[in-house]
RNA sequence: GGUCUGGUAGUUCAGUUGGUUAGAAUACAUGCCUGUCACGCAUGGGGUCGCGGGUUCGAGUCCCGUCCAGACCGCCA
């Protein structure tokens, strides 16, 4: 046995008691005469002590040689402390140490082993090892458990049933691009992992297995962000039998029911706004909720009042920002930068302060009188003491650049608090995207999606105005998941295919097996996939999801820990019948 | 594919207009210290200033290229 109890265990209860504890050193405070080890397990921290009286000098000569992250396995005597500590759960003990045994030795590690680290995220994910000794990545790693199990059961007692899918699958044109593994018994040949488990888990419906959910592994070989990894998990889920509005009550449960156990909130009913109402008021079909600035579209009482920069423009649009108007010229002109900046790309902004006084001053003054700035005001409902900010362009475009510049706004201004939660559901997507340059469409959601039963004969007329059977469940900002009502007969899928370009041979060889299965007694169904690790995250009140994945990769998909992607050796290519050649220029 | 920011001691960073021997904190080592818990005090060792080239009497500092990291845009059905 190498310990009776853990590190976070020990209390004043425990006085007198025989323990034998084992872990890691954090640290030794060395007084001369009396020296402590604080000793460290994922339980906590017990303080170790040792002094000329009471230790043999051997064993004091043994400790005093320890650096940090030595493993040892002690046997000691719970002793009351004569110096309390109330900042730490066992600080009314310490243990006396009557003997020490070395598991371990440790070189100093590279960076402290500490909450607040002086390590750097590059060097931490190299030693990731060392890195998840630290309390708040252990924190995250057990947060995420927590939740994963949270999950389970929730779905476990509405009939769910966890099914595994298989990873080697193939790959298909549609989409993001895939991982592909090359096949040795099929030379030439190659599987793809799955950017989710689509296909099968609407086979799974077909097979009667009714309510299926599963947390899976997903791939996607893109470009990655701060919340976006290159294999990732989704809490991935099929019902049979189900409308729309069946779908969004579960997962509505699902995630009240988390957010109840997590943080004792229950913000039940969510609420319901349509894709073009999020596009309209927001910019955004992921809204952030908390906090306002919403956007008022003022082409109405701008244009053809002499101002060339409006008029000429498709949308003038502008946010009210609550308490900025005693904001300085150049706090604003930092803003006005802002917008401008290439990856925004605005073309400025103009700006109404509405004064406390009930006066107005604006960038605009020479082209709109008081009375016209107050038409505005009441618009956009702008209180005393509020920034009126406009922007005008393109709309597409105008719009996406005012809902950046509202969410860095909110940011700044403390507004995205971490520890409120606004869930809403996006609804009413539109089935296709158009590219702008080829006019080729796109699947908004995926191929697999269900038109509104009411849009079905304008699939081919006028496909762009079809609107999907598919919803989005929005929190704070953040999309965590995405599901659709899908297709299950053979004649839309099939018409669904032709209409994003694939010929008939191309849909038979890429979807045959799923389109002949539909015409086997496919059930009406439909799902849902949320992003566990981005819910994980957000539910902790974080953006980053590396902070809650045990290896995660770096920006360029990366593991720097093991160096991988990395070279395969001449055999192994061979054996795979693959030949590298350098892209080229 | 693009934009921006960064790379200096084990680590986190500072380093002025281009100018003497490149600093601080922390970590590490040694010694001291009668109750520490971010212990304290003293002393010490520790540098390919990412890499390559250029400008210059002289480059950590300026220029060009390159590599790496991070954030973002494109991309992510």
């Amino acid at each position: 046995m190498y310990r009776s109890h853990h590190c976070g265990a020990l209390t004043a209860i425990h006085v007198g008691t025989e323990v034998q504890l084992a872990g890691w050193v954090s640290k030794i405070r060395d007084k001369g005469f009396v020296l402590w080890v604080d000793l460290r397990d994922r339980y906590g921290v017990t303080q170790l002590v040792l002094d000329e009286k009471r230790t043999p000098a051997e064993l004091l000569k043994v400790v005093r040689s320890f650096g940090r992250e030595t493993v040892i396995q002690i046997s000691g005597t719970v002793l009351e402390r004569e110096a309390k500590n109330p900042n730490m759960p066992t600080g009314e003990i310490e243990v006396l140490v009557k003997d020490i045994t070395v598991l371990n030795t440790a070189q100093t590690p590279p960076f402290t082993i500490e909450d607040e680290t002086d390590g750097g995220e590059d060097l931490r994910m190299k030693y990731r090892y060392l890195d998840i000794r630290r309390k708040p990545v252990q924190k995250g790693l057990l947060f995420r458990s927590k939740v994963a199990l949270l999950v389970r059961n929730f779905l476990a007692q509405h009939e769910f049933v966890e099914v595994e899918t298989p990873y080697l699958i193939k790959s298909t044109p549609e989409g993001a691009r895939d991982f592909v593994v090359p096949s040795r018994m099929n030379e030439g040949q190659f599987y793809a992992l799955p950017q989710s488990p689509q296909t099968f888990k609407q086979l799974l419906m077909v097979g009667g297995m009714d309510k299926y959910f599963q947390l899976v592994k997903c791939f996607r070989d893109e470009d990655l962000r701060a919340d976006r990894q290159p294999e990732f998990t989704q809490i991935d889920c099929e019902l049979s039998f189900v409308h729309q509005e069946d779908i969004m009550t579960c997962f509505e449960g699902l995630l009240s029911h988390l957010l109840h156990e997590v943080h004792g909130i229950a913000p039940k009913p969510f609420p319901v706004i349509s894709y073009e109402d999020a596009i309209k008021t927001y910019g955004n079909d992921k809204p952030d909720i908390r906090f306002g600035m919403t956007f008022c579209e003022l082409n109405d009482i701008t244009q053809n009042k002499g101002f060339g920069v409006f008029d000429s423009q498709e949308l003038v649009v502008s946010i009210a920002v609550p308490g900025a108007a005693t904001w300085s010229r150049k706090q604003i002109d930092a803003w006005i930068d802002w917008v401008k900046r290439p990856q925004i790309g605005a073309n400025g902004l103009v700006w109404v302060k509405c004064n406390e006084d009930g006066t107005y001053k604006s960038s605009v003054d020479k082209f709109f009188d008081s009375d016209a700035l107050a038409t505005w005001a009441t618009a956009c409902e702008a209180k005393a003491g509020d920034l009126i900010l406009v922007m005008a362009g393109e709309t597409n475009k105008t719009r996406t650049q005012l809902s950046a510049l509202r969410m860095a706004l909110a940011e700044a201004l403390e507004l995205r608090k971490p520890n409120e939660f606004a869930p809403l559901w996006v609804v009413d997507f539109p089935l296709f995207e158009q590219d702008d340059e080829s006019g080729a469409l796109h699947a908004m959601h995926h191929p697999f999606t269900a038109p509104k039963p009411e849009h079905l004969d304008k699939l081919e007329t006028e496909p762009t105005s079809v609107v999907a059977q598919a919803y989005d469940l929005v929190l704070n900002g953040n999309e965590i998941g995405g599901g659709s009502i899908r297709i299950h007969d053979r004649p839309t899928q099939e018409k669904m295919l032709s209409l994003l370009g694939f010929s008939n041979e191309e849909a038979k060889t890429q979807f045959g097996f799923l389109m002949d299965a539909f015409t086997y007694g496919a059930p009406p169904h439909g799902g849902i996939a949320l992003g566990f690790d981005r819910l994980v995250a957000i539910l902790d009140g974080k953006e980053t999801i590396r902070d809650y994945i045990a290896f995660p990769k770096n920006n360029s998909g990366r593991d720097v820990m093991i160096d991988a992607p990395a070279p395969l050796d001449a055999a192994q290519l061979e054996e795979l019948a693959l030949k590298v050649t350098p892209k080229a220029e």
